[in-house]
DNA sequence: GTGAAAGCGCTAACAT
DNA sequence: ATGTTAGCGCTTTCAC
């Protein structure tokens, strides 16, 4: 009653039993150099005998080569993420490769200390899904030499596949702008990283111009806050909507927009008919006809695949090899949280 | 450009530069025995100029066990798993282990090509949050003598965690017939295991017996179909609602309250008015005003808590101690999905 | 207090 | 075709 499991058989124990040696055991269950029938036949026995199963560690420490994967994922709760995570385990167990699966509620010092804990694991290569406040775990990441792909983000030092954020959310603002709304705000929320959110910002205003609105003061919303019905989340967005600030809002992914959803009804202005709310991601529950979400979705299932590719790549050539950058189209889904604004109806 | 990383230092490169033996570090790195103050410094100050990192792997090897939990999953695209396995790498964390997560889509196959890679990796521990198809996999593991635990289901075999189901059911029966439902219909999916489905189903008929009112023909919902609008996946329910077959629905979990309350309103029966939808687990967006699930909550938190717990004592303590249950209480949250049926209103 | 030596279970030359 | 040998990077007796 000392240790966990029972002593498992090595592959001494099958030579031993099969009467051959170590290396004739290798090779047969790696099936390698060629091996006489008959030996084959009586290792393969022992094998089956002994419910012999090689030692992962072993192999992988002798190898020099892990076939373990490290996904790195902000909040596996937003069912955006736990579809990607699937995915990205569906194609690394394809191809080979387990994951081992980091959630770092989007707070740097978790992201530090899973990361490191991967690196001490030896994971051949680390998917990215989530920034936290800073990336300078990036920056050690890179200076250590790591395979590393960043998915559903992008940043210009290492492989990434994104979809066409700039692109995405000028959907968002054309699709509200031709429905007839005059200001637009984005909205998003603090666990969203800074220098992400900045982008899409920029992104935005520019959408903004080209589409000819003006464009409200951005929002944060605490998505928490908001679910757990705590008042305070939704005064600044009441002080919007009562005062015109806007009449459309720009989410910055699904989750934000259903709380937004969620607390525009709270403060008694409904969607669509008194605002209109479009989000980013395109998670399945927004297709339900009691949400209706209209959104820009992202190709998922390409967003996996394409990561797992560029990071078993990377695996391949190391760090030396030029990154390479990923751009996907991401589509207008229109559905029912967007229509033309109030005074435009009244006409 | 052979190799993936550039070559990291090992515990010799840290002995020759600090210029003590390898033994010292490795009494300095894990601060077991007792080194001189001198060297200490030394060696502390050699790890940081070559940035050595321990070879995870290399210890794992020389002690005979991993840091490593392996979480097999049913479909983390359901935001009840999302969040459960987010917990659990939580906790796993804390205690200083990784987990390695296989999503398994409810597909016995996959479940054991998952099961048998964290075998080969020598994984410390096995959190098994949904069955598939069959069982064998558990028996296999069992057989194995590998650390087992099941959480949010329940198997006599082995350690497990989850919730009182027959009460959680008597909980949604009970809310249903006192709210007038004279007819009650259990709802499950394709992708819940035969096993579980039984035994369920076998609490629901003893609750609606208990409850004094009849029960429906059993619904099995393709929430998939039925979320891609897929027509024929709703006729089954069409028939029933329009023949009077059950004005009550008890849902096995909530992704299938939800498609059903989808599905009933897209066949034009309104929820609650004219059927009442309760589902199982307690997802956060059951929440939305605009969804308002009324539901048997599970106590997430603790459940994940529990598990990781068990599991790690069941690592300790090895194979041979006698298996613990624990049941923990459901709640049910009353929300808008629920109310008297249209025969009992219209008094 | 410190170092030398013996492995953990495996693979990969290298002999034969 | 098969066996022998030398490690992979680490922990841990066991002498000194």
């Amino acid at each position: 009653v000392t240790s966990g499991r029972t002593d498992r058989p090595t592959i001494l124990d099958v030579a031993e039993r099969s009467g051959v040696s170590k290396s004739t055991v290798s090779n047969v269950i790696r099936s390698s150099a060629s091996v006489s029938p008959d030996r084959q036949r009586r290792v393969l026995q022992a094998v089956e005998e002994l419910g012999y199963r090689p030692n992962g560690l072993a192999r992988q420490l002798v190898l020099q080569r892990t076939s373990t994967l490290g996904v790195v994922v902000g909040d596996l709760d937003n069912p955006f993420y736990g579809e990607l995570v699937k995915l990205l385990e569906r194609h690394a167990h394809e191809r080979g490769y387990t994951a081992t699966v980091s959630n770092t509620d989007g707070r740097a010092e978790r992201e530090a200390a899973r990361v490191a804990a991967l690196i001490e694991q030896r994971v051949a290569g680390i998917v990215m899904l989530q920034f936290s406040g800073d990336r300078s775990i990036l920056d050690d990441l890179i200076a250590d030499g790591i395979a590393l792909v960043v998915v559903s983000s992008t940043d210009a030092r290492v492989d990434s596949v994104g979809v066409d954020e700039t692109h995405g959310i000028s959907l968002a603002v054309r699709h509200l702008a031709e429905l007839g709304h005059q200001r637009i705000a984005y909205v998003t929320s603090p666990l969203i990283e800074e220098r992400t959110n900045r982008a899409r910002y920029d992104s935005f205003s520019g959408a903004c111009r080209d589409a000819g609105c003006e464009q409200g003061t951005t929002l944060s919303l605490d998505v928490e806050a908001v679910l757990a019905h705590a008042p305070c989340a939704i005064d600044e967005l009441a002080d919007m909507v009562h005062a015109g600030g806007a009449t459309g809002f720009a989410a910055a992914n699904d989750i934000v927009a259903v709380a937004l959803v969620e607390a525009a009804e709270r403060i008694g202005a409904n969607v669509p008919t008194d605002v209109s709310v479009v989000g980013f991601d395109g998670i399945g529950l927004g297709a339900l006809a009691r949400i209706g979400l209209t959104t820009v979705a992202q190709p998922r299932e390409q967003l996996a695949a394409a990561g797992i590719s560029l990071l078993l790549d990377r695996i391949e050539s190391g760090p030396s090899a030029p990154p390479r950058q990923m751009l996907l189209e991401p589509k207008l889904v229109v559905r029912s949280t967007t229509a033309p604004p109030p005074s435009r109806k009244e006409l």
